[in-house]
DNA sequence: TCTGGGGTCCTAGGACCC
DNA sequence: TCTGGGGTCCTAGGACCC
């Protein structure tokens, strides 16, 4: 079990490392999910929304049918609102009241059976979503942030296990310290979450997912495998539908199925993938809640109005997703050595493409060169939807400003040299990389991208 | 479900190196 | 010239998650 060492070692600094003080070894860990967070954002500007139907909506222009559901309050999904369903089918089931309003007047229409309509403002959820991860930092010694609305966090030093009496009967410590905590959000912040509370990641996982919205479920230590049991396939965390379906065909249908199946042939039958169910499923995951880090690629797409194979409009979305692209990097401190577009054709069939670089470069000129001329492959081609992305990050040029590296840095004439890069030098720097860049062979006086200092 | 956008991880085959 | 195994890197596709 890595890092059973320090786990709980810090506890009592006396302790010798690895062992433990009480007998126990069982973390705690808790996951932090906000309920509808969008729609609940869009409440908490607008008090006048709650507790009515709330559709958020992506690509969504107020007053149009446009665009994909994002996220849907409780009272929108029970008219059959789901998240990344297309608006105009929302709007089929759940009309427009601010629309319906504003034309009709007196309608016909059943105001109870309408809903408000927003699209997404992600500045301002994220700025909810600091508010909230404000509290969790202060709750717990390890974080690790999901996303926008979710996180683990490991409050093993923070709480225990033991059980108390509390009003009729009696809870852990750690379930009154969830319960604190996601009473704290609700007040300082006025979004609610549900949390669950178990001994491991995956767990704590199902558990938050038990009881929505505004839970709190607890699965104790010894009680993980019992808890999962009867619960369906699709509960466990990596079993999306397509891996459902073939669980099934194996007559594998509830998460103690598939802690009870062989685990020879899940191995066969999913590889890496099929052994780390079944240790979910059986309750065993030995991750420890550890920060995200950098992240691995950039990437943003757009679907087009409607398919298209005009190059015109193809390459104005390429150059358009390229710069955005770039400035993402930029702003995240990121050098990429990888280039790549994705192209998506009806029905829905997707392609990417992408090229490696012999160096790390931030270069927005190459992005979108590189980016059109793996979009010619497609030439004439209907198109729906196009993406381009950057990988292969480094985030040398960011460490490299921050004084008191350890090392003396050999490798910031690597790092940081690439910047600079520009456009019209690049010619020879889209030649793709096969196998290990060992020959750069600058040609006919042409600098590589391994030529640093131009 | 006729499908939005931003990600992660895994796999398989091929190129290339030693 | 043939055979061989280990390893890394690259590209493309796919499943999954939020």
């Amino acid at each position: 079990m890595a890092g059973s060492g320090d786990e709980r070692g810090s506890r009592d600094r006396s302790s010798l490392p690895g062992v433990s003080q009480h007998g126990s070894t069982d973390r705690i860990v808790l996951h932090v999910d906000m309920d509808c967070f969008y729609a609940a954002c869009e409440c908490r500007r607008e008090p006048l929304l709650e507790g009515e139907p709330v559709v958020v909506g992506m690509g969504y222009e107020p007053g149009t049918d446009s665009g994909a559901v994002a996220t849907a309050s409780y009272e929108a999904r029970a008219f059959g609102i789901e998240s990344a369903q297309a608006i105009s089918v929302a709007l089929s089931r759940l009309p427009n009241r601010e629309r319906a309003d504003f034309e009709n007047g007196e309608s016909d229409l059943d105001r109870a059976e309408t809903g408000y309509y927003r699209s997404v403002d992600m500045e301002y959820y994220q700025s909810v979503s600091e508010d909230v991860r404000a509290i969790l930092r202060e709750s717990a010694d390890r974080m690790r942030e999901v996303s926008i609305d979710e996180a683990y966090l490991d409050v093993t030093e923070r709480t225990a296990w033991d059980v108390v009496p509390s009003g009729d009967g009696e809870r852990t410590l750690a379930a009154g310290f969830a319960r604190h905590l996601g009473e704290r959000i609700a007040e300082e912040v006025g979004v609610t979450a549900s949390i669950g509370v178990a001994p491991n990641m995956s767990a704590a996982k199902i558990a938050s997912d038990h009881d929505k919205p505004d839970g709190l479920v607890v699965i104790a230590p010894g009680e993980v495998r019992d808890f999962f049991e009867p619960l369906s396939i699709e509960a466990v965390h990596g079993v999306g539908p397509v891996r459902a379906r073939e669980l099934g065909e194996m007559g594998i249908e509830t998460a103690g199925d598939l802690a009870g199946a062989d685990p020879g042939e899940l191995l066969d039958r999913f590889g890496e993938r099929g052994r780390e169910l079944y240790e979910r499923a059986r309750g065993n995951d030995d991750r420890l809640v550890r920060p995200k880090g950098d992240p691995k690629s950039l990437n943003r797409e757009s679907a087009l109005p409607e398919a298209t194979s005009d190059p015109d409009t193809c390459r104005e979305t390429v150059r358009e997703l390229a710069r955005e692209v770039a400035d993402r990097a930029i702003e995240e401190g990121a050098l990429y050595r990888t280039i790549g577009i994705k192209v998506v054709t009806p029905p829905f069939e997707v392609n990417t493409r992408a090229r490696s670089l012999s160096g790390p470069v931030q270069d927005g000129a190459l992005i979108e060169r590189v980016g059109l001329e793996l979009l010619e492959e497609f030439d004439g081609e209907k198109v729906r939807k196009l993406g381009v992305r950057v990988a292969n990050l480094e985030f040398g040029a960011a460490e490299q400003s921050n004084l008191g590296n350890w090392e003396n840095a050999s490798g910031v004439e690597n790092s940081g040299a690439g910047v600079g890069t520009d456009a019209d030098g690049a010619d020879s720097t889209t030649e793709p990389v096969s196998g290990r860049p060992s020959e750069p062979a600058p040609r006919d006086g042409q600098a590589s991208l391994t030529d640093f200092d131009r």
